[in-house]
DNA sequence: GGGTCGTAGATACTGTATATCCACGTTAGA
DNA sequence: TCTAACGTGGATATACAGTATCTACGACCC
């Protein structure tokens, strides 16, 4: 079981986003300079989180990224899914019902108990992440580097 | 993400052994086919169990596996890990240390705030699977199929 | 006591999904 | 109208789940 290296990616994106000024649009390339990432690669994910509704695109000259809404109604949970999909890891094969062994129709009015535990898990491995949102992680980055990113790109015509 | 289909297989033959009278080993031909699993691949992780130490092999004819704990000993979590590995599917690249924006040693003496939670999440998920035992799922397990696979493999000397 | 069968264990191969890259089309600003 | 940005689709390389095959060992039977 392995989660996308996308998915990293675009949660760095994203958190570069809310720590950037608000309305000042990154375009990918900087994004991905600022991070030494694969340009092409993190195309698709800023597409995928646009498609989801968590980042806004403008395209042309002065155009690029940001955030659809205010960091704090954003969480690691709608970026995670948005790029690796809200499918769960586990899927059940119904092997319950297969084989010489195979349980009748008639047993099998519960899901199997097996499904049940996992999709639990699911649901905590779920709820964690959707306890936090981009703005707490803001937060926790050091103040000093958040004052250079700031710096870097607040040519902010507003300011 | 997605979890390995050898984890469900892993663990519905290790109920199933959680099921069985004790003391009698079911061999692995036996259990592909109760299940209707393709036998070689189940050897794969039926080994990978036996390795972990939850699982106790005999070979030779009347040979087989069988449950190497107190199924009430042994959690999904336990299963799971034997067959999909510890490791957590979130691998930080530490992609604050990389590109222009390059955070500097000194702002990284506390581990990335997105590791963190990714780890939380992880953290989250294996308590929620370590919660539940063998012998609670088995308790789970409609008792008209119980009885059904006691009688199947009931063929106990002892008995 | 030696042969035979049935078991687990180890190794090599294949297919599929992820990660990466490239080329083309579209939109908006100077 | 030219440039710089996003949007889309497809081609390629690599890692891992999944598969098949072969080897070694132990119990049973003659």
């Amino acid at each position: 079981m392995k989660l996308s290296e996308g998915v990293e990616q675009g949660l760095h994106c994203a958190l570069l986003l809310a720590e950037a000024p608000a309305g000042v649009p990154l375009p990918r390339r900087v994004l991905a300079e600022h991070y030494g990432l694969p340009e092409a690669y993190l195309a698709k994910h800023l597409q995928a989180l646009t498609r989801a509704g968590l980042l806004r695109a403008t395209p042309g000259p002065s155009g690029g990224f940001r955030l659809a809404r205010p960091a704090d109604e954003i969480t690691v949970l709608d970026v995670l899914e948005a790029i690796d999909g809200p499918a769960s890891p586990f899927v059940c094969q119904e092997i319950r019902q297969q084989g010489t062994g195979a349980a009748r129709p008639e047993e099998c009015t519960r899901p199997c108990a097996i499904a049940t535990v996992m999709v639990g898990a699911h649901q905590a491995w779920r709820e964690s992440l959707r306890a936090v949102t981009l703005d707490q992680l803001v937060k926790r980055v050091p103040q000093t580097l958040r004052k250079r990113n700031r710096a870097k790109f607040g040519s902010d015509p507003a300011a």
